[in-house]
DNA sequence: CGGGCTATTGACGCCTGTCAACTACGGTGG
DNA sequence: CCACCGTAGTTGACAGGCGTCAATAGCCCG
């Protein structure tokens, strides 16, 4: 079971978002100082620890969290057991649903994870009273799409080299997107969860980070810790 | 290029959404009846004919399209010329974008396709005034992020028989959405364009819908009128 | 009836999957 | 401190699904 970390006492309301280091980049930034507190009332912590679920597509629930701290991964399964990886996700990104009805993935811890629980009515109620919630919620769930939309063109088009070279570029430029390393990067998540997002497997993804390596285009500080040697060819690997 | 049907005179403004037939699945649903005029004076008609360019990923401009009449296909291309088409779009769908900078698709008409068009900037004050309109887009983005998601699986990890089972269901559903006759259905696009869509190649499309006859799952009327003899097997075939 | 485009079908090859053996690494206990 | 073990990742041999290319068939329209 997840873990409630801090009852939602005067003190702590005080200060949780107003010290929210992922604020600046996720939906609550669109909130003024004062209606932190407020906002902070309405959410809970709870943590999750490496491999937990946090959710399973069969769920009814409408819950929507956002990260704190960590990394979540959100996929589908198929009938016979296949399982496609629909997203990786980082400090600051939401998921979930805040519309009644079965989830329409599962989403997974990857390492320990911090998030912010909101109640999907009491979010809506929100979104009433303040509509730059729900455009702030439109901003974001708009850049998501883009971001999916992209991945529609790496499986559908893509060869597994030019998918490998996106996936490391993407990570990349996400790290720099909310301020942190990107150069080397560190990978999270296993082998398979990389073939499982790609669609390929493990094998290929293997294969694949040694020809990147072979044609030093990266270098393995450790077999989670990659960095970009040449960036411009990575680039041109990406098509 | 693009043809303006009506000038926004005033008689045509009365009526151009309170008589349009797309409204109950389109954005602009939520809007109350006496907004409408005033929304109609926002919007332009434009007509668009087959194989027309709406837009190109690399056009520069903010204009969202609602479409009123007939398909659309989203799609991105790559350095080399290989093509990735996003999204099939129907009446009531809308596409584009309402903030500045490239837009993150090419879109071109299949057929004659009708649409409404919006300028960005107003669309966006529109919503600062009146927050329905920004719940309903979100609603609807969302929608289209939960279809994005699906196809994402779909092009990770199905094989090319299910991926045209499940094309063929999802038409036959969308049909019915919009309460159109959803069996048999017509497939306004061409071979070549499912082909793009379901990340295969025309040699394979043609193959699997001559499995799907032999195995007298669906019956073709004509070349793009497709008659589905057993839906249950259709499904299975999906996963 | 003929020309041109689109769809179908066949032959063949390649990329990636499958399966299995091997290697590397991290944690645990003697 | 090191031997042991289990898990995760790498690599090789082989196979198969789908792509490629080309020939044929079907269809629309003049």
């Amino acid at each position: 079971m997840p873990v409630v970390i801090k009852q939602n006492n005067s003190d702590a309301l005080a200060t949780r978002c107003t010290s929210c280091k992922v604020r600046p980049y996720s939906f609550c930034r669109c909130l003024k100082e004062k209606e932190l507190k407020n906002f902070a009332g309405i959410s809970s912590e709870k943590k999750f620890s490496d491999k937990q679920n946090i959710f399973l597509q069969s769920d009814e629930g409408k819950r929507l969290y956002n990260i704190t701290e960590g990394n979540v991964k959100i996929y589908q399964l198929l009938q016979d057991g296949r399982i496609q990886i629909i997203g990786f996700l980082y400090p600051g990104d939401f998921f979930g649903s805040y519309k009644k009805g079965k989830y329409n993935y599962s989403a997974q811890a990857i390492g320990d994870v911090m998030t912010c629980e909101f109640n999907g009515d009491t979010l809506n109620d929100h979104m009433d009273e303040n509509p730059a919630l729900s455009r702030e919620l439109l901003n974001m769930t708009t850049n998501e799409l883009i971001l999916a939309q992209d991945r529609i063109k790496v499986l559908g088009k893509l060869t597994a080299t030019e998918r490998m070279a996106s996936f490391i570029c993407n990570i990349s430029k996400q790290r720099a997107r909310i301020n942190w390393q990107d150069n080397p990067i560190s990978l999270p998540m296993s082998r398979q969860d990389i073939a499982d997002y790609l669609g390929l497997t493990i094998a290929t993804v293997s294969r694949e980070v040694t020809n990147l390596k072979t044609s030093s285009v990266i270098k393995m500080i450790s077999t989670s810790q990659i960095y970009i040697n040449d960036k411009t060819k990575l680039t041109e690997l990406c098509n």
